[in-house]
DNA sequence: GCTGGGATCGCCT
DNA sequence: GGCGATCCCAGCG
């Protein structure tokens, strides 16, 4: 089942949790890819460390869009991450999606990435959107629709596993104090490399 | 196995 | 003009 509108509706902490174990589609002219979604980061409208802390900007107004399109930025000026928009239009807020773990198309996400081996097609934010096929003219478009979407985890009964989420702090900040709003599959071999723990 | 540095550019001040 | 929600590789131990 594709995740419909109202589920992207959640309070942005509890997405970003819902999230791990669906699974990210991507039907592209080469191929169809899915990876389970096994990390993720929340970014809140009332943290400096977020996009959307200051105002609405160019770059950052797909974030104050409808919840449920595609935020993708470039960062150092060489990757591009993507993001799920939530909150109510004029709020912006987001989840980071950190990790997948490959499910469909691993033989085209290892030709995108350089023949890259397994566990590390997908272990980081840029990585996945690499492996994915994931353009930055797709910033903003809805993931309801036909080409990016994400399926409920109960969509493949044979990878679903109960599992238990690991809170953490998140990677990379460098504004702002570290908040516990890191996500992740715990004992997940395809979450990205840091791991400070702080709680599960 | 870990650390440090370099690549590279659009956006904001 | 400066810098970032990153990745990769070289160098060292």
């Amino acid at each position: 089942m594709i995740l419909p509108k109202d589920f992207y509706l959640q309070d942005t902490c509890t997405l970003a949790k819902s999230l791990l174990g669906t699974y990210l589609v991507h039907q592209s002219p080469e191929g169809r890819t899915v990876g389970k979604i096994v990390e993720t980061e929340a970014y809140l409208s009332d943290d400096p460390a977020s996009h959307a802390y200051q105002r609405q900007t160019q770059r950052n107004s797909v974030m104050f869009g409808p919840a449920g399109h595609a935020y993708i930025y470039l960062i150092y000026g060489m990757h591009y991450c993507v993001n799920v928009v939530t909150g109510l239009v004029g709020v912006g807020e987001a989840v980071l999606i950190r990790a997948l773990e490959p499910m469909e198309g691993v033989d085209l996400m290892q030709l995108r990435r350089g023949q890259k081996p397994g566990k590390t097609l997908c272990n980081g934010p840029g990585k996945l959107v690499q492996a994915m096929g994931i353009k930055a003219g797709m910033n903003g478009i809805s993931l309801t629709g036909e080409q990016l979407y994400i399926l409920s985890a109960d969509s493949f009964p044979e990878h679903n596993e109960v599992f238990t989420i690991v809170t953490t702090t998140r990677i990379g900040i460098t504004k702002g104090t570290e908040l516990p709003y890191r996500y992740y599959i715990a004992n997940n071999p395809y979450v990205s490399f840091k791991v400070r723990k702080v709680s599960s």
